[in-house]
DNA sequence: GCCATAATATGAGTAATATTCAGTTTCTGG
DNA sequence: CCAGAAACTGAATATTACTCATATTATGGC
């Protein structure tokens, strides 16, 4: 069903949701709407499984990254760069579509429990980080996930808009360097 | 038009937006359906207009507390405190609402300009505290919108839905701790 | 190959609901 | 008291998510 979603996808990111028909996005995948009711059972059901299917590849690309700076036994600064560069290269793609994404996260309970357990999961890897790095003292769960939660903030704004004038580059290593700051505490 | 605002505001809250019809909205504020047109082009205007008035009202109280805090020449963490623990009073009333506001602001042009403006405004009154305070450098007012944006994730995340287990309050202390160390690099 | 049965696809039709507008009531000030 | 403006009304219309009776295609046993 990859290419209905894809279809539906496209159109979301054109035209926005209530402007996009059931009929429009059966239309542009090439089958008929009766057929896409037997794949999802309402309109809802195709943005929520477009939001599940974003949350999953961004967790995934989250965790390689802790995964890579943890083998190379890298500086926190250099975790938390390859963490929220790989993020911002995932989202440069369809920005408007990502934010689509995130912001119906927030309103459907199903989505939001996704993002709940998978920000919980990247916290939980970034926390083992934290401790290897001796950051964080013994809070180090509850700062991995506001740094998870803020960080996603940044992503889906200033990342994705800068202000004029900015490059994104530019403020990638402001975020970086606010992160590292706010995380040093408690080397002890 | 408040009535009618308060109207849809509370439907909306009850049963949601999609689930909440025009004619229900005229009902409850005691008006019939065409009225209700009169007043606002379509049944999206009522969210935006809704929208428009949260954020102006959570602006207006960020200002306030950042206008409080500068009177009494308090600390960074003061400021942070009064700054952030306002917003979570005015945002404990009605949680359910403030999220579905805050998703829509995305969504909308129109409003997600206000939100930019908004954030620009609080954020520009913390520059100054923070150049008051001898902290943030050359780049106080890029961190300052950052500060502002990361920390409105956390209100509306982790604040308003505390992990279980754990106290609002004590949540609030953490966000704050956070936010003081992010910003207290650069003091030169 | 051929048939029976299941699985899948179709799209005009139905239901729900956002929006309109011709007619009515209420206000205003002269 | 009245003419005209302003505001209100709700049945009628338009849009669109969703259904389902019918048609097409796939499968596997002989």
């Amino acid at each position: 069903m990859d290419w209905l979603l894809e279809a539906a996808a496209q159109l979301f990111h054109e035209h926005g949701y209530t402007a996009t028909t059931t009929n429009k996005v059966a239309e542009r995948a090439g089958i008929s709407v009766g057929s896409v009711y037997q794949y999802f059972p309402n309109k809802d059901a195709l943005l929520a499984a477009l939001a599940e299917r974003h949350l999953n590849e961004a967790a995934a690309v989250a965790l390689a990254a802790l995964g890579r700076a943890a083998a190379a036994e890298a500086s926190l600064r250099t975790v938390l760069h390859e963490l929220i560069a790989s993020l911002v290269e995932l989202h440069a793609a369809r920005p408007g579509l990502h934010s689509l994404l995130v912001r119906y996260s927030l309103a459907h309970p199903d989505v939001a429990d996704t993002v709940r357990a998978l920000e919980g999961e990247v916290a939980a890897a970034l926390a083992v980080e934290l401790r290897r790095l001796g950051v964080g003292g013994d809070r180090a769960e509850r700062r991995a996930l506001l740094a998870v939660e803020g960080a996603n903030a940044h992503l889906h704004g200033t990342l994705l808009r800068p202000p004029s004038g900015v490059a994104r580059e530019s403020m990638v290593e402001e975020v970086v360097d606010l992160w590292t700051a706010a995380l040093s505490r408690g080397r002890e």
